[in-house]
RNA sequence: GGAGGGAUGGCCGAGCGGUCGAAGGCGGCGGUCUUGAAAACCGUUAGCGGGGAAACUCGCUCCUGGGUUCGAAUCCCAGUCCCUCCGCCA
């Protein structure tokens, strides 16, 4: 949600900001700023009826210990009382519609953000690594994985359909080591703290994020009488731990990472990725969120990003830092940095994970604040996430860049501690 | 799934439908006493939104949402969460 003050006093940037993501919404905001004015006027007028109210209560009760009449009294209440009926009937309707608009807003993009349409207009920031010369042709990982007996689609799509994969064996142990090394790093280097969360969240947690209400059709919903979604990323539920409260600000900043399964239903994205693990209906992910104080958000911003890279350096897998335009980012982000990963199977660096500040913008919605020192006003924190990394793609990252000439795949040094010691995975038998 | 009990300020805990935003205690803060501290004593201490330069002032807030009433922490209905017992279960 957008700073209603802003969207009262600066109309114009707001606008014009919005404009760069491409979404194309003038009349809305018109609309919006209509209904904030609307409320604003009905509130006094309400207020100051309840007052009335109030008074004549306070005289009827006087009235009664002296034993005077009341009966004009009680009149005048009743009127009062139809009068705030109605005033507050309507401020119901204006609120309901404002907020419905507010909603669908996205967040306003930082000035620090290229302008522009599409994935293409991304910038480059730095780059670690460089992609591995083979001497034999390499094989995509959807090759890979089924002939080392460890990553099978179509089992998957016999339990669920398309989009859904098995890991068997040392694929099924690959991606665990890779959960554990990824919480290891995070929580004994980089000082997060390691959460637990449910899997699925409620529509308040995910109106919080900005799931919703926009994005439903993204998301699975659990059947039946139950105000259920499978979460698509353990963002909603680490953002949403501090939903209605008001920490303390000289605890700021205070860092989570969470492993979760994610579910996507990937509605609208038919065609896409069809091959492989790199769109699934279900995946899993090592996620980092941090709440901190404005005036720290964007040294987190660069820090969280980093702990993020760390994870590729010490797996070994060139990668890349994207700055995302206005037109490719996220509904909350107000800016994000992609990693993209080295796949050859597509000869192209493709996104790993993705980092972004939200500032007060998903705190608004889910009303998480701070004072600063402890006492005082509180303010909106500042929340921000990112994959620190999905856990699938960097299993597939690990199969292509270091698949051997012998159908082998070599296991990265980090990870052979979780892995029994083991070097290889090997066709033969695994 | 069945049967009961509960939700009040930072915490504990009172609260006949009418100056109740709420007794009392603890904790916190300020002070007296003391070389210092403790103890004792005195005072003070809820949040949110709006108006005002400020003193101050208006509204909302006793789990949430409805209802009854001139007036609800208090009465009625629905829901959420927590606890105990039974059943079931990893």
């Amino acid at each position: 949600m957008l700073d209603p003050t802003l969207l009262r006093t600066r109309l114009d940037e707001v606008r014009a900001g919005l404009a760069t993501r491409g979404d194309g919404l003038g009349g809305d905001l018109d609309r919006l700023v209509a209904l904030d004015a609307e409320r604003r006027a009905i509130l006094p007028v309400l207020e100051s009826a309840r007052h009335a109210r109030k008074d004549v209560g306070e005289r009827i009760a006087r009235a009664r210990r002296g034993g005077e009449p009341v009966e004009a009294l009680v009149k005048a209440g009743q009127e009062h009382a139809a009068a705030i009926k109605e005033h507050e009937s309507r401020l119901e309707t204006v609120e309901a519609e404002r907020r419905e608009w507010a909603l669908k807003l996205p967040n306003l993009p930082h000035a620090s953000v290229p302008v522009g349409r599409s994935e293409a207009d991304n910038v480059e920031v730095r780059r670690h690594g460089a992609p591995p010369e083979f001497d034999f042709a390499p094989r995509p990982h959807w090759e890979i994985g089924p002939a080392l007996g460890i990553l099978d689609f179509e089992r998957g799509a016999r339990l669920a359909g398309a989009r859904f994969a098995v890991l068997t064996g040392a694929g099924a142990r690959l991606a665990r080591a890779l959960i554990n090394f990824m919480l290891d790093l995070h929580t004994g280097e980089h000082g997060y703290t390691e959460v637990e969360p449910p899997f699925l969240a409620s529509t308040d947690a995910l109106t919080g994020t900005g799931n919703l209400p926009k994005f439903e059709d993204d998301l699975f919903k659990v059947a039946g009488e139950w105000d259920l979604y499978l979460i698509p990323t353990a963002e909603v539920p680490l953002c949403n731990l501090h939903r209605g409260e008001i920490l303390d600000g000289r605890e700021l900043p205070v860092w989570y990472v969470a492993y979760t399964p994610c579910f996507r239903s990937e509605a609208g994205s038919y065609g896409k990725d069809v091959r492989g693990l790199i769109r699934q209906h279900q995946f899993d992910k090592v996620e980092l969120v941090a709440y901190a104080a404005p005036d720290t958000s964007w040294d987190v911003h660069e820090a969280l990003t980093r702990h993020a890279e760390e994870v590729l350096k010490r797996l070994g897998l060139p990668y890349r830092t994207m700055l995302l335009c206005t037109g490719d980012m996220g509904f909350a982000a107000s800016k994000t940095y992609d990693l993209e990963v080295w796949l050859p199977s597509y000869e192209a660096y493709r996104e790993i994970s993705s980092c972004s500040n939200t500032e007060a913008f998903q705190a608004r919605r889910a009303g998480i604040r701070f004072r600063p020192d402890g006492r005082g006003k509180p303010e909106h924190v500042h929340t921000l996430n990112g994959s620190g990394v999905a856990v699938g793609r960097a299993l597939v990252a690990i199969l292509e860049n270091y698949q051997q000439r012998d159908g082998s795949v070599v296991i990265p040094a980090v990870l052979r501690p979780y892995m029994r010691g083991l070097e290889a995975i090997e066709p033969a038998g695994g």
